[in-house]
DNA sequence: ATGCGGACGGTAAACGATTACCCGGGACGC
DNA sequence: GCGTCCCGGGTAATCGTTTACCGTCCGCAT
């Protein structure tokens, strides 16, 4: 692969003319840089990104390290992501940890080798892996979920709330016992939405389960509260993906949403409108999260001294049919 | 951020026990090892993968550009592609060109520039933009849709088959009109599932509309289609997202699914069994492709003088009540 | 005519790792 | 006892850029 001293020899200058040419930098004889084109054009030189990197101490490439490539809200904040880095230039990397404490150390620790200008991440669990980024001085900024240590920049959605609206949405509608189906322990995300749910019908009402942030453990789950004494009349559920698994659930077990069990989901999922009846849904703005999130990193890459900033987003609620009688 | 020669001169060595203690190249006395490794671990060391790549000349960095985030089948394959990365110790850089030649374009320029191992990319058109890949020597290998120019490693799915398989499976079904919606002109999947199609029915028969690959161009297609003094009875749509738009516009007209007019969709989407009627769907084996192209492509890395291979995989029509009146 | 300043372009020193090469010393064989 | 071999570890070259620094040349002012 051509390099910098086969143009500069083909163009009969130096190398340090060739990189000037090349970049801009520094003014060039006209000529000579019409030469140095050339020269380029015909060797189908492409200047070796490491070394370029390597001299000026910086890379133009984000990492964004989520936690589930497959579900959309997370692909969602990958394009808000992209779309912004795309217009500054910069490339982004995504990892997926797949809610592995593990394999989210292992993609800090390639961030870190590879020395990216900056990670985007959704923390999978308590978050020690970060303080390896934040000794290393590169900058962090985390989405969806909070960072438990001293603070950074994140960006979240007001999660609590938009639980908590959705719960008194069933209420008004006149469902009586309600249960949440939540994602595990620990996970800030999981643990909000229970809370939220727990402000509106109160800890004497209770009624939730847990299970992981997938169709296959919502479907444990829900089975396990259609099958109690006093089943509920209306469900909560934390995550588009486990939805599937409820309704599925539900479907087998001719159990009718929105009639014999309401239900509202978080995530406002394409295919949420084709159910029938159409789902009532918590549309968190992921896209949003996204963009804003580049925004914050961004600004702390250029700037490393801004105070950092905790944005939160709010959440919608969209009243469609299977929270209706 | 500390360098080798940090840690040499903390440990007391030199740069270059530094480096063979913590690659375990060449033997050294253990005790030199473990002040190594204390050194290395008390100042948080993480070695320059920059550099290291730059002395090596070789990453450990695979770029997937793939057309569409949040496609699931490109999401499937983009797992299947870094489960079997992750465990040869490669990274996967995911780079979306949304069906874009230029974005497609530009990721591949960032993929010459950082001098990646290896591309997986589902090409977006006349791949002109290949050739520079290849002209470099970086290995490539194509799924989903073939390379046009001379023969490279590709994974494919085959796709006309399927289509034909559908089509006649709704002949089977007694349906006597049957439209096909297939995606833009040009795009190779787009082609093979309308010639399929035509395959099964006969040119005389034919009647299809293209749209692009989603749910907005479907719509727009639906509409005109069910517009016809002889609307079709019908459906085989090419993609699951340009479904979700397809089976908006039936609700929203009233049109029954499955009992006014029979469906058939490429992919298996989770959501696909949730909708009234269950669709009838061709599953494309997207996890399978994406591992098998990484295979093909580490294989091509480490030994690039290998005959170039082209894999076509199998779909799978699963029966369910969308195609049976 | 001489001096000075500015612009342009070359030389070489970085960046931080890996590794070819070399050197010193201990072990072993004759 | 001496030569040879081997092994471990240090020195320095190298990867391909960017860029600090410096020399040269030209033009202009005195």
């Amino acid at each position: 692969m051509a390099t910098i001293s086969d143009v500069a020899a083909r163009a009969g200058v130096s190398t340090a003319t060739v990189s000037r040419a090349l970049n801009g930098k520094s003014t060039v004889d006209p000529e000579l840089a019409a030469r140095v084109l050339v020269a380029a054009e015909e060797l189908g030189y492409h200047p070796n990104g490491l070394a370029r990197n390597l001299r000026r101490q910086e890379t133009a490439v984000l990492a964004l390290i989520i936690s589930d490539v497959e579900n959309p809200f997370f692909t969602a904040i990958a394009r808000g992501v992209e779309d912004l880095a795309q217009i500054s230039g910069y490339s982004v990397v995504l990892c997926n940890s797949d809610e592995n404490e593990d394999k989210e150390r292992r993609y800090i620790d390639v961030a870190l080798q590879e020395r990216v200008a900056g990670v985007v991440l959704s923390p999978t669990g308590r978050s020690t892996n970060v303080d390896r980024l934040r000794r290393q001085g590169t900058p962090v900024v985390a989405v969806d979920r909070p960072l438990t240590g001293p603070d950074g920049d994140q960006v979240l959605v007001d999660t609590r709330r938009a639980a908590s609206d959705a719960t008194r949405h069933l209420v008004a509608g006149g469902y009586r016992r309600i249960a949440c189906l939540t994602g595990p322990a620990g996970v800030r995300t999981a643990d909000d939405r229970l809370a939220g749910y727990l402000d509106a019908v109160g800890e004497e009402n209770a009624l939730f389960r847990r299970a992981e942030y997938r169709a296959e453990g919502a479907r444990v789950a829900a089975t396990e509260l259609l099958e109690l004494a006093e089943p509920p009349d209306a469900l909560l559920v934390a995550n588009s993906t486990m939805t599937i698994g409820v309704l599925e659930t539900l479907a087998s077990r001719g159990v009718r949403p929105g009639r014999d069990v309401g239900i509202v989901s978080f995530d406002d999922a394409p295919w949420t409108t084709l159910i029938d009846p159409p789902l009532t849904v918590v549309a968190q703005p992921a896209y949003e999260v996204g963009r804003v999130a580049a925004q914050l990193l961004l600004a702390r890459i250029t700037d490393g001294t801004r105070r950092p900033t905790t944005t939160t987003l709010e959440a919608r609620l969209i009243q469609r049919q299977s929270s209706r009688r």
